[in-house]
Formats: C-alpha cells, sequence, structure tokens
DNA sequence: TCGATTTCCCTAACATCGTTAGAGATGGCG
DNA sequence: CGCCATCTCTAACGATGTTAGGGAAATCGA
C-alpha cells in the first residue's frame, strides 16, 4: 500500500518492472550508495536514506544486501572498478608505478570516503581491489622485486596512497578552520616551534608532496635493485 | 537511587568523593575508554558502555564531555602521550627519525583501533599529536630539509607510520580467514598470477615490511639531501 | 552558622539507527 | 487455473547518541 503522503494513484504509481529495467539489483544499490557517499559524506549513509534514494522502503535492500557494511564494501571496491586497471607496460617500471598509483588516487579523491574504510575494515578485498593490486605487485615483480622485497615495496607503495589521500581527505579544511588552528598553534610556538615556522600541518599542495613523496620512495626502491642486481636489465 | 538489582544498601555504596579521588573526571573517562577501546574494539565503543565501566549511567558523562567523537579524539590523543616524544640527538638523523616512527608504530600497535580513526575525523589534532609532529619536523628540519620538500618528507613518513599500522591492524587475521583468502585467490589465479604466486597480501613479517619501506623512504630522502647540498654538514 | 549557589550525577525520554519477522502482491510455469 | 518462487511491503525490536531537567552534595559569602 502506498504512503499516507503519497499523492499519487494506485494506477500512476510506477510498477514493478514497468520497463525491462529491474526495480532492484545489487548493482543499482551500490550505485545509489556510492552517490550517496559522494554527496553527503559516510556519516549520512543510512539504510534508510540510501533506500529512499531508490524509491523504496529500508528493509527491501536487505532480500539483496545481508548488511550495512556489506554495501559500504561494495561500494568501495565499486571506486577501485571506476578506474580500468590498465596494464600499460612503459619503458621503466617506474613510470608504470607512478601511472597506476596516481590514477588511484585521483580514484579516491574523486570519493573522499572511500580511503578511510580500508584502514577500518578487516576484508574489504573486494575483486577490483585485487585487480589493483595484482598490477602494482606485477610491475614490482617485473622490475626485480620478490620475496620479502617485494612485499615490503608493495605494502609501502600502497600505504602511501592510501595514506596519502586519506590525510589529505580528511586535513581539507575549510580556510576558517586552517586560520583557527593556525592560530591556535601560534599560541603555543613555544611548544611546537618547527611546526609554527612552517605554516601548521595543513598543506597547500597536497598533490605536490604525494609527487614528492612517491619520488623519494622510488627513488629508494630503484636504489635497492640497482644495489642488487648491478647494472641488470629487466626481467 | 540505586538500581533495583544493586544488592548494596545506601550506605554500603559509595558515595561522591569518599576520599580525595574524583569521582568522575575527562581524565577518567578517557582511561576508561582507551582501555574499553583496547579490549573490545571501536564498534563495541558505546557511551552506556563506557559509563558502566565508571560505575555511572551514560548521561553523566556529558558534563565532562561534549560528545562521543570527544572521548575518541581524547583517547587517541591519549595514545600518542604514551610515549615520551623523545628528542634524542643521534649521530645522524636518520637514527632519530628511525627511533621516533618505530616508537609511534610500537605505540600505536599496542592500540589497534588507534590507526584509523585519524583517517576519517577531522582535525583529531591533539596536543601529544601535535608533539610528535613536532619532533619528526624538527628532526627533519635539522636534517636540512625546507619549504616543499620539507612538507613532502614529513606527510611521506607520517602516512608510512599510520598507513603501515593500519594496514597491519585490518589485514591482521587469524589463520582460518587467511587460508580461507588464499583458497579463493587460488581459484581466480588466472586473474591475479602474482597475488597467487607471492602469497595472497598477507604478510607474515609486517615488522620486517616496515622496517624496509622505512629504508626505502629514508635511502630516498637521503639522496636527495645528497644531491642538494653535495658533502653539506647538519645544521 | 546558614542560606544561596555551584557542581555534578541522576531518571526519563526522544529520534534515529540496523535489522528481523512475516504478510502480501506479482510474475512465471505446470 | 493454481502453485511457487521472487520481491517489496508494514510493523516492530533493541540499541544508540544525546537532551531536558530534577535533586543531592559540596562550596562559598555573610
Amino acid at each position: 500500500m502506498a504512503k499516507a503522503g503519497d499523492v499519487r494513484s494506485v494506477w500512476l504509481r510506477p510498477r514493478r518492472a514497468t520497463r525491462g529495467e529491474p526495480p532492484l539489483t545489487v548493482t543499482r544499490i551500490v550505485e545509489a550508495a556510492v552517490a550517496l557517499l559522494d554527496e553527503e559524506g559516510i556519516d549520512r549513509l543510512t539504510m534508510r536514506r540510501l533506500a529512499d534514494r531508490l524509491a523504496v522502503v529500508a528493509p527491501s535492500l536487505y532480500w539483496h544486501v545481508d548488511t550495512k557494511d556489506d554495501v559500504i564494501d561494495l561500494a568501495v571496491d565499486a571506486v577501485f572498478g571506476e578506474v580500468p586497471a590498465g596494464t600499460g607496460h612503459a619503458a621503466h617500471w617506474r613510470e608504470d608505478v607512478t601511472t597506476v598509483l596516481t590514477a588511484w588516487r585521483t580514484a579516491l579523491l574523486r570519493h573522499p570516503w572511500a580511503a578511510a574504510v580500508p584502514a577500518r575494515r578487516r576484508p574489504t578485498i573486494g575483486p577490483n581491489f585485487l585487480a589493483w593490486m595484482e598490477v602494482l605487485q606485477s610491475t614490482l615483480a617485473r622490475a626485480g622485486f620478490a620475496g620479502p622485497a617485494l612485499s615490503a615495496a608493495t605494502w609501502a607503495l600502497y600505504n602511501h596512497v592510501m595514506g596519502s589521500a586519506s590525510t589529505e581527505t580528511a586535513l581539507h579544511i575549510t580556510d576558517e578552520e586552517r586560520r583557527i588552528g593556525q592560530e591556535q598553534l601560534l599560541t603555543h610556538r613555544d611548544r611546537y616551534p618547527t611546526l609554527a615556522a612552517n605554516g601548521y600541518l595543513y598543506d597547500d599542495d597536497w598533490t605536490g608532496s604525494f609527487t614528492a613523496g612517491l619520488a623519494y620512495l622510488l627513488d629508494g626502491l630503484e636504489a635497492r635493485l640497482g644495489s642488487v642486481f648491478k647494472g641488470a636489465s629487466d626481467q
């Protein structure tokens, strides 16, 4: 039965399967969840609000999805699935890694809620996420890393992307907030002299910091690789 | 009035300020919150459960604390405050950075819930957190970094610690879970050949990966520093 | 010493949340 | 036509963060 407030009569209300289009599917739920998360943030993601977007009531979602956490996990993996995991083979593995991680970061920044989720949840390890890790790790393996060094390199690069994305989104504050933060810091400049002298912790140029940090990391990786296989060519 | 289930008579029940000890303070609330978070995780942190631990009811907490988020922020900062931010001046700045970040990581691993919080919340920037950042950044500044390079170096190292701590705690799963994960991955080994060949994504040796990744990063930082100030000594 | 005031914990209650139970409508298939 | 699976609904549960406001103890001014 229609809600009391629904002015549409029974015949004007959309019936089930009006066209061949599915009325409610996991895909449509996840799409709506991503949109809702983008617009209102993770705190305002509610099963009822999500259902509203789909012109449905909350319990209806549970026929397609077991739990709200599942929705979030699916939404995160959908973000990873946005950018095709291109397996470009550039002249140098370094370019490949940079390309992959930059695309990764771009996708994460487009959905600021996404970066913080994997840090908290257990196995957010969906197929799209795995595809990305496969690309990253295979690139490093082709470069010559193996065993514990491969594992360390993979996680170091992974942490750099996820960390900088979540740090950036978490600290992407308004000018007003930044002004207050700096002001408070300056009143304690005796305790935090370096921070106060260098403009608090808020960065103007997150992209620059990401790129520079990545360059540091890749420099170190390249050096280790060179010290092991002196002058050796790629696989 | 006492709860119906309280067998203690009015006179045996502890009265307010029985001794000079405060019955309920922000400090005691935060201590209880850290203990509760350690024992049961962040999902089970509830104002009511927290109040129970303090032999009090939930609304009483709101006299000392504005919101639950405040409690979490205070708890996180308390973790940073556990380890004294030693300003050791070793022979090489590299040792100082390693010492600081290792102590940082140890504190985060002792409280597995802590690493994931700053990624999500806006300004988890408490005094103890700032003290740590001051130590880190001042060490880097003393080493010779300045301007955007200093900022990039600070954030890169910060992200490495926070990222590896949260990755480790998030992926610290049981042997059973790991077995299932690897099993599922092997059934799709055509899609993720590298991951399947290198033992999934679960690392046995997180400490080793942290140390190696940090070494990569420091190698890169040192190289950049050397290329700018060739042969120059520290400040 | 006493009344006023502040401090602080209480009970009661609200709106909202994730989730379950189960009724009922729709469509396909025999 | 009647059975059955599919899918959405209403109703409701317990738990959550938080507010309103009562009331007792401690403190303070005179």
